[in-house]
DNA sequence: CTGTTAGCGCTTTCAT
DNA sequence: ATGAAAGCGCTAACAG
């Protein structure tokens, strides 16, 4: 292992000069600098991160919360930050949290004290009273760098950034209603869950706005997967009341959902029209191909990445935020209501 | 912030007790554990990891080697990973190759960089003499616990833990034939990537053994992706001799090669039988549901996670391995040949 | 069972 | 522009 000390001592001038030359922030004459290099490429020096962390507090990483790495758009979400951090040698350490707001807490907690730079956290939980939320905000002000994905703390040294969900809600009801469908229904996430409220809201705006009744038995909560999606709409499906749309709060509940259907030898879309959110891979390849509205979850990813590494060069910046469009795709899964 | 001295002042004892203590390591009385434990949590300590990273030269870290988080499989082995190793309080950093070999070697040294205590990678690239293999093996050697996923590097210091695809893909072969095909094609992945021989050598070994020609053009590379499907079937299709059944390097593949199938207004599986691999969540719910091998995802990476462990509590246990056993799952993408 | 004493390898004032 | 020196907070011999 070698250290500072060997190519100081062979480059001829003092370990601090190394460490300047390495962190590039302090002036080095153009001598010095290369004497340095050359020393120690010749003894092939390579500092030691650790070591860096102790004595400045920056460890170059950061932390990455999530609910599921397994869900599609987390996943691709995450691509986006690490692409975007790597360019500047940080790595990300992602943690999932189950949707567990006790979990959350759990981890923020542990990669915060294993002293990460700046924490993207997408989404947190949508309580603002929360023993977790008050601790992000804590910190936040505290200048430890934040950004949230999909659901603003209300706390201007929060950073956020997040998609027009809610509109994209009311452009996917616009588009059922002007098929002529009413009775439309809604599964949701669970309403604690941050990043699920735009697609509540949305949902709720666009019935209200066309004149459309908001029956309670229409608005389900589920867990935000297949298997969720899938009981959800056995739910709605055992309704003396069928709706003959449904808006789901991703494409995972979607299929789920569209697996139900057919199960009850019901027809998508003829019988039952189905509208997912996301726009995940699998999307375009289903039978038939979902119509969703799509986020750029990839987009979501790097924007935050980026805020984040403004907000950890300069933390008395001001508030920072950015505001991503959802996008209508409108595929296989929906078509007029049937005059049945 | 306090520190271990604060700790240990108050506690009237010497800073490596309290180290002592916290690490259990060494063996501490009762009384003194109780007065250090106590005075700790009046002092609301919270050990440093960068410094005791620095000190012990251990990190609690792990490297993960995937090549995109963005593939459910991939995904699912990490969450496999990620649950065994945090039990023990390890983090796992992720890094994606994408499937290059460059990328590859980079991350794996940046990583290594960075002082994690061992690392999994799921799957090395298939080269032995490349020159990461070389990397890998070396650090192996020097007593780096390194377990990996899929692919065995042939040296007694690699742990690894793998499923027996190549039955797997056998098995699917013989269903295959059972149903009455024997125009039989493969679309594997890139050759030279690990976890993908096994499939490769099953498809050819099954061949063989049902005196089955191997045809060249019945045997295409594509990348392991719903894309890399769609344009490996377009391949297929354009043949004279079309073959009548494939088998697909995974699930991916196989949603996309079914997508170009009805494209071409072919049906699936009347006119073409479809076999994928990995039984991703996305392979029931499809249409037709999908016919695959499963693979134990999760299994795989809690498995590894697990070797892992034991190895980097113990540099010179014998060499470990675990090989998991795939199952194949018939649904509905296959059928007997037809007559035409 | 516990204390003393050196570091781990780098950064960062403070000088010059 | 560069050097000297004092840590960052913890661990790990070694000693007793």
């Amino acid at each position: 292992m070698t250290t500072i000390y060997d190519v100081a001592k062979r480059a001829g001038v003092a370990p601090s000069t190394v460490s300047r030359v390495f962190n590039k922030n302090a002036s080095i004459s153009e001598k010095t600098t290369a004497r340095v290099l050359q020393a120690a490429s010749e003894l092939e020096y390579d500092p030691n991160p650790l070591a860096s962390a102790l004595a400045s507090s920056r460890t170059l990483m950061v932390g990455l919360v999530i609910s599921d790495i397994q869900n599609p758009f987390s996943a691709t979400l995450a691509r986006g930050v690490q692409d975007s951090l790597e360019r500047d040698r940080y790595i990300t350490i992602i943690v999932n949290t189950d949707g567990d707001p006790d979990k959350e807490l759990q981890v923020l907690r542990e990669i915060y004290r294993r002293g990460v730079d700046g924490l993207i956290i997408a989404p947190p939980q949508r309580n603002n009273a929360s023993e977790h939320n008050r601790y992000i905000v804590d910190r936040a002000r505290k200048n430890f760098p934040i950004v949230t994905v999909g659901n603003w703390l209300k706390d201007p040294k929060v950073d956020f950034v997040t998609s027009r969900a809610q509109d994209g809600a009311i452009a996917a009801i616009d588009h059922l209603v002007g098929l002529g469908h009413e009775k439309i229904a809604f599964i949701g996430g669970h309403y604690t869950r941050g990043i699920a409220v735009g697609r509540w809201l949305g949902y709720q705006e666009a019935m209200i706005k066309h004149g459309l009744p908001l029956m309670l038995e229409w608005m389900v909560e589920a867990d935000v997967s297949i298997v969720g999606g899938e009981s959800a709409m056995a739910c709605l499906l055992a309704l003396d009341n069928r709706p003959t749309a449904v808006l789901t709060v991703n494409d995972l509940v979607a299929l789920g959902a569209i697996s139900t259907c057919r199960l009850y030898g019901l027809h998508v879309p003829h019988d039952v029209s189905i509208v997912g959110f996301d726009d995940i891979p699998f999307a375009a390849v289903a039978v038939p191909p979902l119509t969703t509205v799509a986020q750029p979850a990839y987009e979501l990813g790097s924007r935050a990445a980026e805020l984040l590494l403004r907000r950890m060069h300069c933390a008395d910046a001001p508030q920072q935020q950015a505001v991503l469009d959802c996008r209508l795709v409108i595929r296989q899964t929906t078509t007029c209501v049937s005059s049945a």
